[in-house]
DNA sequence: GGTATGTTTGCGAACGATTTGCATTATGAT
DNA sequence: ATCATAATGCAAATCGTTCGCAAACATACC
């Protein structure tokens, strides 16, 4: 029952609430990027009594404590993933927000060589790609499913 | 007296309003990346009966006529800069905020195969690198003035 | 140059995402 | 079970940005 991330959490000997048990449950069943109200929306099927606050506060304990990842997609708000899958970028596609994630051990060497060349060393670094299926110029399935992220 | 951008401006067909002059002035001369509230500082001192309402409003509306692009570099408002600049990126100077700029086709190149390879036709990208100087690992002076843009 | 018409402005209020203060409640260690 | 400390819920605050509205303005027309 304790899943993946409470585990992380235990680990990392954070104080295991019902709230942080049940967000960690999310956070683990989840494989695509949901904002916090999408996190809160499924914490709450689970357990009513957790506030948006406190989704709010737990993502930023677990970030600190780097068991999750922000991830900004140029929406305004910000979006989350586990921080042990593979380091990968992703492409947006405009037509319906659903995330294709991949990962480009060139683009990564490449990108130290730039900076390199800079006189710089990187801390960190992001990289998105939006865009359309070849081959579609209208804008069909507008409102499919969002998200379906593939896991790298 | 009429500015690059004022220039631009009339020539879009815009109407030329005294606050949007200013605007336009203040952003033929950055050599930067500032802010709404950084334009509206420099406008104020041209001419102080400018309110930040105008700046928001003026910025969208150069932005939409693709007289200036957004650019967002990670802290939380948008900046801008002239859209007439080639396409480039940035490496943010995580110790200060200095922004240095930098255009790789072989990068481009490189997005464009990935995208490819994903079935994708690219619409728009975005891509920053954060880092430090290659030997400096203090946080030496901190405090310098901020963004002194290198045009590519 | 005056005048009508549609735009733009300034102001403050509204906004959406996120954070915070504070009183209440729960956790984990005795 | 007790207790000190940390976490929660709620509402209010914050930050960047947008919006409604009445007043001021730009431009086309006489
Ligand atoms: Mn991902
Ligand atoms: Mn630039
Ligand atoms: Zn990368
Ligand atoms: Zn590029």
């Amino acid at each position: 029952m304790t899943s993946r991330l409470e585990a992380l959490c235990l680990e990392k000997g954070l104080k295991m609430t019902g709230q942080r048990r049940v967000i960690s449950q999310v956070l683990s069943e989840a494989d695509d990027h949901p904002d916090v109200e999408e996190v809160h929306r499924r914490a709450v099927v689970i357990d009513p009594r957790i506030s948006i606050a406190t989704v709010y506060r737990t993502m930023r304990l677990l970030e600190d404590a780097q068991v999750i990842e922000k991830v900004d997609l140029g929406d305004g708000r910000a979006r989350y993933e586990e921080a042990s899958t593979d380091h990968h970028h992703h492409l947006i596609d405009t037509r319906n927000g659903r995330i294709i994630e991949f990962a480009s051990p060139e683009l990564e060497a490449l990108k130290e060589r730039i900076a390199r060349e800079l006189g710089y060393r990187i801390v960190g670094h992001r990289l998105e790609i939006y865009g359309i299926p070849l081959g579609a110029d209208g804008n069909d399935d507008a409102d499919e499913p969002v998200d379906k992220g593939v896991p790298v």
